[in-house]
DNA sequence: AATTATTTTTACCAACTGGTAAAACTAACG
DNA sequence: CGTTAGTTTTACCAGTTGGTAAAAATAATT
């Protein structure tokens, strides 16, 4: 019965929800129209709504997209790797992912700003459950005195909110060091404060 | 001539940059309408317009005050203070705002992640000379050996990083820590990573 | 080539947007 | 109390918004 994939839904599919990051991402979702995702598609209004029943569901599938992305590699941390390594293997992913995806980033940044109204559930829910899991192995290896005391919650809050900064403020970044590729040093800094801050 | 302030004016003035502000810092500046201020001020949308030329007059001048607000106390730094205990006082008096001025701190975000259209000049105008100068006054405490040799510029984005974090993403840090007030335990770890950071 | 299924365009619409003009009202001051 | 200056409301407006209906065009299948 369902179709689900004929090679034009398929590339009009992807081709509407890459416009709809690029736009969503730059002005939130109250702040973008349709027709800035149209003309941004090359497709026409209507169009859109042919493969899309609304705005919000063009919004709310990139949200969903993200968050699993966003918690893959929180999962793949192994609790019996090598603890500071695998901390800060996870910390370099998520920088990674702040310089090949900021749009991404800002997606997720200007729905939590906003207050998160269409994905609050995920955050009390799935978001949470994955912290608490991480947060547990990690007291676990402090525990066992393979790095330092700190409090883990914070920790990784401190992961969080130097990865997205790289993305979300580039502008205030390349206006204070001006224009240019800082990552390098700003995974050199991180890198150094996460082994000063985990290092017993 | 200019009546510059009767009580009125003062009184309605400042009512409407408060509706403002809370309206603009969570939806941005595209995403908000007058209508959502005039209801919020309690102040019909004509009356709005009596006091401010436009919807863009309103969130410029909530703008302009930010700015001042956020780089004063970067410029109270002492040069002749103890260095660590200078940058410490200055992010603890930056998580300090986060705490009491979240709405300021999302507006700011808000227009930064949005690509600071309207106030990119002052980003590479004042914050990146106030900048500068501290992170000349940084490298010269390095230089003689009074604080530990890191990245200036980085250290300074992760206090910003952090200090928004807990304002901007409080959602999601509620969300993962359960209701309440979460600054002790947040002001704490940064100290200690930022002592870690610094002492040599 | 004819039929059917899918895709796109055209022409709309009601609600909302930022903003204006001018009348009506209120406060201040002599 | 009357006049003037300051304030608020009412009634608008043209442009934009998310979304729809149906016709037209295209692609796929037989």
């Amino acid at each position: 019965m369902n179709k689900y994939e004929t090679r034009i839904q398929k590339k009009n599919h992807s081709v509407i929800l890459d416009a709809g990051l690029k736009i969503f991402s730059q002005f939130g979702f109250r702040g973008s129209t349709l027709d800035q995702i149209a003309t941004e598609s090359g497709l026409s209004k209507p169009n859109i709504l042919y493969y899309f029943a609304s705005k919000e569901a063009i919004y709310e599938e990139l949200l969903s997209q993200l968050l699993a992305h966003w918690l893959k590699p929180v999962r793949d941390i192994n609790p019996d790797g090598d603890p500071i390594e695998e901390i800060l293997g996870y910390a370099k992913h998520k920088m990674m992912m702040s310089r090949l995806y900021p749009r991404e980033s800002r997606l997720y940044a200007n729905e939590i700003i906003q207050g998160a109204p269409r994905i609050k559930n995920a955050l009390t829910g799935e978001l949470r459950e994955v912290v608490s899991t991480l947060v547990k192995l990690m007291n676990k290896w402090s525990s066992a005195g393979l790095i330092r005391s700190v409090d883990s919650h914070h920790l990784i809050f401190s992961i969080w909110a130097m990865t997205q900064h790289y993305a979300d403020f580039d502008v205030q970044v390349q206006a204070v060091l001006g224009e240019g590729d800082h990552f390098p040093d700003a995974e050199r800094y991180f890198e150094d404060m996460l082994r000063r801050m985990l290092t017993v």
